[in-house]
DNA sequence: TGAAATGTTGGGGCG
DNA sequence: ACGCCCCAACATTTC
């Protein structure tokens, strides 16, 4: 009897999932596997809004498991500790995972993997399960990473995006009851005061979950996305990231369903659109794997000495709080403490807010972000937050800075979106809606005033920049 | 995946 | 009818 562990990591699916499809193919006893280290990853460990969602994603992987015969054992504590107690109690001879590309996480698979080998005896596989390509299977001429975005797509585009999913097992070998294992609820992921009441109405989390939302967004939402995805009011977008992140669903299984909306076919543009987008999020890891000291420090070495404000303390408060004066900030940082999500433009406009009219170093909200969103993913949240601040690969040039009211009467034109997350804005006329200083005292007395001049605070961000635009080496 | 400042044009009001 | 001005609308440049 060959016994093999199937290490679940950020791979929480059944279908589509290398690693499990190896252990069905050569073991006949298979043991699934999740181990709950909070402290991996030091400084970068799980945010609590993600905490939230793995804990119904590994509920929801149980029971997916248990309608197939088997279960997920659930241990706590060192992996390799773990994973070694586990090889001992059940004999196995294979340990597969799939891989991930965090800096901290290849450090730990890399040790585990060499000792699992080395020390143990057993056979170690690991397996693509989270990307289309991996970082090191895209790169220029020369050998080096890409820095910008379109020539890395068009690369990547040039070998072919085409994917045929793993099917989902139909049965799998029965879990031996000795086998020890910890209740998902024991792991203390779910908040002890009930902040999540929110998280609960926005999100259905899981793998079934994640392929109805895709189902459910190429079909109503994908032949308008070009359009409708920039807009905060309208669910014009995928909604996916979540379950992305956590592996629910793998970019591989999102490319083959939208397979064959080419530019000719209906809702072929939102497909190519949407498509550039998983695209941005394969750059990420790129950039990531390549430059991997990015989630601390900007990736332009000018920034090192940007003049950054002090005691910035109230207003990085103010803006966590969702009580800039700003409607669209507000609304997007209350839809991101209330969902553990935010909008992507939205996103955008908050960040460029934080970043350059209350120069608040973009680390600060990505720690903020970090911690709050659901599908909080280091690739993709450096990526974006170096993106706006202007000093990552490829980024926004400096200059650009958003105006949060044209923004606002921009891409939430009716004021829809504000109003809901915003409720003591909701009597305003549309036309001062995103800019209620203008409004007729009285109307929303319980709202801020504005925490910073728009005008003012442009100019002393374009100064900022001015002071370290022409150092040597514009990048690492 | 900006915004503001500046430049250009053309229609209409008006003397 | 004509020139002048105003300014909205659009285009270009600059940060």
């Amino acid at each position: 009897m060959t016994a093999a562990l199937v290490w679940f990591r950020r791979d929480l699916r059944l279908a589509d999932n290398p690693a499990l499809a190896r252990a069905v193919e050569v073991a006949e006893t298979i043991i699934p596997v999740y181990i709950h280290n909070p402290a991996h990853g030091g400084e970068w460990s799980m945010g609590r809004a993600s905490q939230w969602w793995l804990h119904h994603s590994l509920e929801s992987l149980d029971g997916a498991l248990r309608r197939l015969g088997s279960r997920l054992v659930v241990r706590h504590g060192d992996e390799q500790q773990a994973l070694r107690q586990l090889i001992a109690e059940t004999g196995a001879a294979w340990v597969f995972w799939n891989r991930l590309y965090d800096p901290a996480d290849i450090s730990r698979d890399t040790r585990i993997k060499q000792a699992l080998r080395a020390e143990d005896s057993v056979g170690v596989e690991t397996f693509n399960g989270s990307l289309i390509r991996e970082p090191w299977q895209v790169s220029r001429d020369d050998g080096g990473g890409y820095r910008v975005f379109t020539p890395f797509w068009k690369a990547m585009q040039k070998q072919g995006l085409k994917h045929i999913p793993l099917a989902a097992p139909v049965a799998l070998p029965p879990v031996s009851g000795d086998l020890r294992a910890v209740p998902v609820d024991t792991l203390g992921l779910l908040p002890r005061i009930p902040w999540d009441v929110g998280f609960r109405q926005a999100w259905a989390v899981g793998e079934d979950a994640a392929q109805a939302r895709l189902a459910a967004f190429a079909e109503s939402a994908l032949p308008d996305y070009r359009q409708a995805r920039d807009r905060p009011d309208v669910p014009g977008t995928s909604r996916l990231s979540p379950h992305l992140h956590f592996g629910e669903i793998s970019p591989g299984q999102i490319v083959a369903s939208l397979e064959g909306m080419g530019l000719d076919m209906p809702g072929g543009v939102g497909a190519d659109a949407y498509l550039r987008e998983v695209g941005w999020r394969e750059f990420a890891y790129h950039l990531l794997f390549h430059f991997p000291h990015t989630p601390d420090e900007a990736l332009d070495t000018r920034f090192a000495d940007f003049p950054w404000g002090s005691g910035y303390e109230a207003s990085l408060a103010v803006w966590q709080q969702g009580r800039t004066g700003f409607p669209i900030i507000d609304a997007g940082m209350r839809q991101l403490w209330a969902t553990g999500w935010m909008h992507n433009r939205v996103r955008m406009i908050v960040a460029s807010l934080l970043a350059k009219n209350l120069l608040v170093p973009w680390q600060e909200g990505a720690r903020w972000f970090w911690d709050t969103l659901v599908d909080a993913d280091l690739a993709c949240n450096t990526l974006g937050w170096q993106w706006t601040a202007g000093c990552g690969a490829d980024a926004a040039p400096y200059f650009r800075i958003f105006n949060p009211v044209l923004q606002g009467e921009k891409f939430d034109p009716h004021g829809s979106y504000v109003r809901r997350w915003v409720p003591e804005l909701a009597p305003l006329p549309d036309a001062c809606l995103h800019k209620p200083w203008e409004a007729p005292r009285g109307l929303c007395p319980d709202y801020p005033n504005p925490v910073v001049d728009l005008a003012s605070s442009r100019k002393r961000a374009l100064d900022a920049f001015g002071q370290i635009r022409n150092s040597p080496c514009s990048a690492i």
